[in-house]
DNA sequence: CACATAATTCGATAACTATCGAAATGAAGC
DNA sequence: GCTTCATTTCGATAGTTATCGAATTATGTG
């Protein structure tokens, strides 16, 4: 039975992923950290104005790729970790079935380049 | 250079696979294996008419997710596994920054659970 | 070459998604 | 309780993607 509604939610979260300005605020929230960014700021940095930022915040947060939190006026977003850990479970163990020739040692050589590429070969 | 045309195209690879359609197809040809599936029997399996399934198809192969062959009259289909390798990566490496809170352990996770969940808790 | 089969491309229509200004809501401060 | 500021919701429009039958291309067979 999960199998077959975790494919639903995976493709809403895929589609929520699938857009420039969507993937770019997502990653914008990873490199932000647990504190994440304010609303305001996302829009501002992004160039997209504040409804049409809020419609793709929406978005992401429907499909708990981003969690929100509204301190006094401020809304914070913030990156949803373990919404996204359960998309990349999704497409390596029920989507690719742990084939190695795509799953096989991703974590090593992300272990090997730690998230910047200033660690010379 | 490369991370932000490696967005564009992940921005389409996601794409591609979100949609019920073409998700279950790349699933059905990581199952299929390397010798894939014949064009009309994953029209037939799905129950999508040729035409729209050729679309689909095209979806995939476009963003380098499914590669094609032809064989006299028949089109085998095979997934990509270079292809889903390269997205896995972009969504573990430049996309989460290889954030231990959403890639660690997954490959290990894998490694337990080897595509079945017949082994308990 | 006529024929049958596999698959794609065309073309029109329907369905969904994105965009953004204007109006509404929520939260403080005076 | 009026004002201000941050953000969302509404609503209308534009743009993109999906769908599928009909026409076309590719390939093999008698």
């Amino acid at each position: 039975m999960s199998d077959l509604s975790a494919q639903v939610w995976a493709v809403d979260a895929l589609g929520a992923l699938a857009h420039e300005t969507r993937l770019s605020v997502f990653r914008m929230l990873v490199q932000a950290g647990p504190d994440g960014m304010i609303a305001g700021a996302i829009a501002d940095r992004t160039g997209v104005p504040p409804s049409t930022m809020s419609h793709h915040l929406a978005t992401l947060e429907r499909t708990g790729l981003v969690q929100s939190e509204r301190e006094s006026r401020l809304i914070h977003y913030r990156a949803d970790y373990p919404g996204m850990r359960r998309l990349l479970m999704f497409l390596m163990q029920d989507c690719c079935q742990g084939a190695p020739e795509m799953c096989g040692d991703l974590v090593s050589e992300l272990t090997c380049n730690p998230a910047s590429k200033k660690d010379t070969a």
